[in-house]
DNA sequence: TGTATAATGTTCTAAATGAGAACAATAAAT
DNA sequence: ATTTATTGTTCTCATTTAGAACATTATACA
């Protein structure tokens, strides 16, 4: 059985489209992009790119399992977890991103963890450290 | 600015596949691709395209918006978060131990949260800066 | 109804980009 | 220390998409 699982982002497209009541054309502008591949996703032809979906569900305010028309089932027990959260102070949105960043960072994360048992003056050392290695960076 | 979208995928896709104790290799099989192409995607050279975006997120099963890192609510890093701490009590503590002091740290924090935005090759290099700053400090 | 205009669909070509093979470098294991 | 497993990179080729131009269909309105 062939994969089944981009069948409904044609029809997804073209109808979040008309909700938000722009041509072909507009949508096209904003992404910007030809009218022309619009049209082709909407017929199925071709499949927009992954940071092109990503827009297109930034722009139609929807998820991006929604728009290609595989969003999961809600969980319902997220806002209970919210809740303990917010809660505990950990209620920073921020660092939630940042948590997440380092849950996914295995080797930034464990010099996180020793850096954390240094003496304080080395601490800061190694901060006016990364703050240069930082600057230098942001001039390329 | 420039887009920020994509930015978390290659991370992502290395911490699921570590998660589930894949290899490149055993993960390319999986979805028939080379190897060579899910190091880069890892890596950040390449994107995958949307379809394969897709079988990705149902093979590790979470949402495409958690793979990619766009996940609209904090909700998908709080399940994210949930599991893991479930999963592994040491490590948590250690997430935990984190999170305090990131909390009370505000530059630190912040050097973090822009560093999470760089590119995938700047990070590695700041990375590596980092490690020898910390073990030359180690000496004394 | 006929005509003009707007919106959408399709085709062709060029260009972008990802895929894979081969090779290189690292890490892990023994 | 040497072998083996795993991961990273480069080069080329193949695929696929984007855009422009053209074709078709729908809509407005005289």
């Amino acid at each position: 059985m062939k994969t089944m699982y981009l069948q409904q982002l044609p029809h997804n497209l073209r109808y979040y489209r008309d909700k938000h009541q722009f041509t072909q054309q507009e949508l096209a502008d904003l992404l910007k992009v030809s009218r022309s591949v619009v049209a082709k996703w909407e017929n199925g032809h071709v499949l927009p790119d992954l940071l092109t979906a990503v827009k297109l569900s930034k722009l139609f305010q929807i998820s991006l399992d929604t728009l290609i028309g595989e969003a999961p089932e809600t969980d319902f027990l997220l806002s209970d977890y919210q809740a303990h959260y917010q809660e505990n102070t950990y209620d920073d949105k921020s660092l939630h991103q940042l948590m997440d960043f380092l849950l996914k960072n295995k080797t930034l994360k464990e010099q996180l963890l020793h850096y954390r048992t240094l003496p304080l003056k080395q601490q800061k050392t190694i901060e006016r450290f990364l703050q240069m290695a930082m600057d230098e960076l942001k001039k390329y």
